[in-house]
DNA sequence: ATGAAAGCGCTAACAT
DNA sequence: ATGTTAGCGCTTTCAT
């Protein structure tokens, strides 16, 4: 009918004849309302189907009981998080409220920052930052990071155990008898990068395993540039027996430039991705790969902020959720 | 930094020594302010780190260039839909915010009514509702319904072909060779679930055969539910040989029931869900399904929603994307 | 028991 | 060019 207009607290007071704070007094079950009026006004509340506004709610009330998910995009990684997120809440009281700008180009770095000091302090009542890029203590509400770009140590994180992931997929490729394996690193910039190559390495000395640092290339988690650089190396005189790429994009993307080169994975050469999204189990061959508990992440990342939120206490908590390996198709022993 | 006090405008006007609407007109790029006036509140801007409050922003202002997501739970459907929806706004200067009471037992028919009500007018310019049960064309503000409940002419929706879906699925396992195929249906008050019912038993009919209403039990989407009507199905005398489910969480939980009783799917048993979400393929064996375009619905339900808001008119479009058989491992030719 | 009024953070007339 | 003021919808003292 006719215009969109809100039912507001004042229509509920004028048709029930009344004043707005009584209307306010029955919503939030106050004292002081004889029970006649209160009926009188419930009834009104009813016929006029009115709720009242979280915006102007939350904007008088300190407490909105209401947590944010902030989130650059909505992919497989964040969207699998809400799922864990959602169970976090679940039987708490809490709504949840997910804020992304759709993945919007001009979201520069430091976009959770823009959209926690927009929401914090009216709207919600403290927040889960998904792989933000930087990290400061300083934003002016609870919050917890799941997976940041960077490192910090006073704020609480969620996240991946990076270093042992690589390492678990180095073992991997070394037991089934690899000796000249191959990396695709991530994006320099990102701590999740960093550490798995590091793992990489760790993991090959382990070994005794020596790294041909000519068989190290930055795929930077991207498809186009890891396929560049799995040409390279799978061109190179004498290529690499296994590839250890540091996301499964990239490893899937190595696995096109294989088939393209006239390569059989595994029997020509091994693959191991990392992350276990969807797709690693949708390629030919499915990917062996190292999984990330991503819906865990997100359930203890609001668990976490709960705690946070209720404590009013700031424990710069570390949780590092472990990572596990999936073994499918895209490794074997070496050939020869 | 010590209490977690947001930086208001007021911060900003008094640190700058102007007034609370010089402030304004800088953020909102107003003319009638000197240069270096701006420059200098910019300054104080960057340094304290102030971003407008959405909600106090969203109460003034009558648009606020957000979109809501309205849904009841994160589960593979709805989360598969954000993606959707993300790429829909992509690029057209609207933020999405999602909505969601993490599915609490407490909301029952009507959520969608509630939370609509809470946000419209101020937070949110319109709104897509994913699967909401009541869709009434008077919830005062711009709105487009996901796979609704009931079929309502007056309003604009975005489902999938339910029916032509539910009959495929049963045309492939009458092909295989099933005669005793049961049926855990969905959420008896949604018409998705009726029309896949109905659906069910048009291809049982075409196929001549005779429907064994024992072998129809409600799953209601759920996973416990399901599991539940799944294990009376599969400790029959006289067991099906196949299961169609309403949607894959009922097929998974299905699967999982059937692996507990040392069923091996599909030998003795096959297995089609309905949805195909990510955890479709994840499943061991992986599952036949009915692929529908969850995503592609997201988008266009955005599209629609952004339309309407552009143009002030309510045309009450029915949009009914095509389902499409995917064939995975969870079907094969009953055992005898 | 009820109502008037102030104010949450912000914007937009309307002064000056 | 800048400031003052009146609300947006709501809750909460503080009267009455």
């Amino acid at each position: 009918m006719s215009k969109s207009s809100r039912v507001t607290i004042h229509d509920v007071a004028r048709e029930a004849g009344v004043s707005l704070s009584t209307v306010s007094k029955v919503i939030n079950n106050r004292y002081g309302v004889a029970a006649a009026t209160s009926a009188r006004v419930q009834k009104v509340i009813a016929e006029l189907g009115y709720e009242a506004s979280l915006v102007a709610q939350s904007l008088r009330n300190h407490e909105t009981k209401v947590i944010g998910i902030l989130v650059a995009d909505l992919e497989p990684f964040s969207t699998e998080l809400l799922k864990g997120a959602a169970e976090g809440v679940r039987g708490t009281g809490y709504e949840l409220v997910i804020y992304s700008a759709g993945g919007r180009t001009e979201a520069r770095d430091g976009w959770e920052r823009r959209y926690l000091s927009r929401l914090s302090g009216t709207l919600i009542d403290g927040a889960v930052l998904v792989t933000p890029t930087i990290v400061s203590a300083q934003y002016g509400a609870p919050f917890v990071a799941v997976d940041p770009h960077t490192g910090t140590s006073e704020i609480p994180t969620v996240d991946a155990d990076n270093l042992r992931g690589a390492q678990t997929a180095v073992h991997h490729l070394i037991e089934l008898g690899h000796r000249r394996i191959a990396m695709l690193t991530g994006r320099p910039d990102l701590m999740s990068a960093q550490l798995r190559e590091q793992g990489f390495r760790t993991g090959m000395a382990q070994a005794g395993v020596p790294v041909d640092e000519s068989l190290l290339l930055v795929g930077d988690y991207r498809a186009d540039i890891s396929a560049e650089a799995a040409k390279a190396l799978l061109t190179m005189d004498e290529p690499p027996t296994a590839i250890f790429a540091a996301n499964d994009i990239s490893a899937i993307a190595t696995l096109e430039v294989a088939v393209d080169l006239g390569l059989e994975v595994p029997r020509d050469l091994s693959i191991v991705g990392f992350d276990n999204v969807p797709e690693s189990v949708l390629c030919t061959p499915s990917l062996t790969t190292v999984e990330q508990p991503i819906r865990e992440m997100g359930l203890r990342a609001v668990e976490l902020l709960l705690q946070l939120l209720r404590a009013e206490s700031i424990p710069a908590t570390h949780l590092t959720l472990d990572t596990r390996l999936v073994v499918r198709q895209s490794t074997s022993a070496p050939r020869r």
